[in-house]
DNA sequence: TTGAAAGCGATACCAA
DNA sequence: TTGGTATCGCTTTCAA
């Protein structure tokens, strides 16, 4: 045969295509006869409904985008994110929704995409993935317009009309550099990407006010903004630091500088990176670093998501999690 | 107005349902008049056809899925999977298709998933990440048997029924120690992370055949299978090795392992990683590596599919790529 | 609880 | 080239 469909199903049981549908949906009572025969059909014939179909008649997908402008280069933090994603999967399996990843690249490949992922009843709503520190994307404010329910993950810079879930870079700076205090630690260097990226900002902001609060003046030199973690850390090495503070992604290279530099982590210098990679737990020593919950922030991203399919965009909501310190052999604390 | 159908774009324009959806889908002439209109309507109005309806009108979704069957741990491989799906998906695009990941986990997770991305009309095909080295996977059988249009991205274990598109880890091997031969190197240590691994068992037998063809005995305590790149290298060095052939991914352990034994490379010892990860550029030094061509293997994943998708699964399509050597200084060519 | 029948919004066949 | 219309497979009122 070329292949069933629902009333084929109905015929076999002996029952109305409605009922079918409706021992589908769950909507019929549990130790119903009639229940049981049907399943039994539909697991006899190996039937298997038909998306298009029921979602054309639903009008809901039942299915959830997750928008990632990949930049291929972005390596570690794509890795941390494919964890995220991989719990934002859960999360909406348990809603009854299936998440469906989109690489969409940027530029031409970008708007090439775009028009078939927001097709009507293609997906009932999307998770845009932000890549903090790449200034203001026009994706947003495109989805926007076109009225798809959105909500992005990670803080979007500009206007704050997105709905978003982010981790607090700030109070993770906070966290990290009392830690550090708490240690004895008083010369803490801090490596910044980039100042143009949210979390670099939050980060040095974070940075200022905990010294401000300890009544430690802050020295200028010891902030470094720089992409290479190796010229970074050279460059603060000269101006004797006892403590560096800095994405975890440039670890290699701050310990190759160091290593050349003849200080030893965390004997002369304590070290805490950005987000809690695999990585983190390879290098020598093993780093201390700021863990973001991503199986919270996960099922908070598609809450909100359903809430605003549901409910409509307004309320904006903007929801940041704490991070979590994870505390490893390079900032001392263990010896 | 609550939403647009195909059918007010047509009351708009003025014309029938059917020419709409004939400009839509590029069957009308290229310098039509009524194009025109139509096409200007749908920009004003800002009309999305409904994937829905398309689908099930047309009997085709043009979705492409690719599942992942993630175990996050498996880190570096799959950082180097994320650049083959961003190819997978440029590739799909041309041939108008969109592509779908699916992180479907292992277990529960994925009983649980495969019911919804396997509805008809979800997805035409799938392509379906096989991890080399993890046994036979019940998944691919599964799939098979619902009838489901299926390309596997790497070789899978067991009987070969599955097409599939893959990198040619033998020949790999082949190239990468004939190179460090030709450099004068003989005593060439191997690190294979499990045998059970189809991509492990190619090594080392193109390890093995290589020295046959030039006549040299192999001393088997320079193989070494095990896990832990760092303790595999710690007891390869005691059997003094001129060079290391082993997976990039373990370079970080690897490289630890030889800065505390004292040896240096490339002068000492000569090193060449499999798998041309990203950090393979960020470690002291450079490693040289061997690449797989993932754009060509996008593109043929989706070719093959598509095939599949129109003329059925017979025959078996298997296709194998060389990989390319890429010298860094790690192997001291450069030098 | 069940069945009958009217959509859902496109496509594609058949005529004109 | 165009228009009219049956059709795709399911959901969901509305009645029984």
């Amino acid at each position: 045969m070329s292949h069933l469909t629902l009333a084929d199903i109905a015929k076999a049981a002996g029952v109305s295509p409605s009922t079918v549908s409706r021992v589908l949906n769950n909507q019929i009572g549990e130790r119903s006869k009639v229940r049981a025969r049907i399943l039994k059909v539909i697991e006899e014939t190996g039937f298997r409904p038909h998306a298009a179909a029921q979602s054309l008649a639903s009008r809901r997908a039942n299915n959830l985008g997750l928008l990632v402008p990949a930049p291929v280069w972005q390596v570690f933090n794509q890795l941390y994110f494919l964890q995220l994603a991989q719990h934002i999967t859960q999360a909406g399996q348990e809603q009854g929704y299936l998440l469906s990843l989109f690489l969409i690249g940027s530029g031409a490949d970008q708007q090439k995409l775009l028009p078939q992922i927001t097709r009507q009843g293609f997906v009932d709503g999307l998770i845009v993935r932000v890549m903090e520190g790449i200034g203001e994307d026009p994706l947003l404010a495109q989805l926007a317009q076109l009225g798809v329910p959105l909500v992005a993950s990670g803080r979007p810079a500009g206007p704050e009309q997105t709905s978003y879930v982010a981790a607090d870079n700030y109070g993770g700076a906070h966290t990290a550099l009392t830690h550090l205090l708490s240690l004895g630690r008083r010369r803490i260097g801090l490596i910044v990407g980039s100042m143009e990226a949210p979390g670099g900002h939050a980060r040095v902001t974070g940075y200022r006010k905990v010294l401000a609060e300890r009544g430690i003046a802050v020295d200028e030199q010891l902030i470094v903004v720089h992409e290479n973690g190796y010229l970074a850390t050279q460059s603060l090495l000269q101006f004797k630091p006892d403590a560096l503070f800095f994405a975890t992604s440039m670890a290699l290279d701050v310990l190759q500088a160091l290593r050349e530099g003849g200080a030893r982590a965390p004997e002369d210098i304590a070290l805490v990176g950005f987000d809690d990679l695999p990585l983190a737990r390879q290098t020598d020593p093993p780093l201390t670093t700021m863990r973001q919950p991503l199986a919270a922030m996960g099922q908070r991203l598609v809450h909100i998501l359903l809430d605003i399919i549901e409910n409509g965009p307004t309320p904006v909501r903007h929801v940041t999690f704490e991070e979590e310190l994870v505390i490893r052999r390079s900032c001392g604390a263990l010896s």
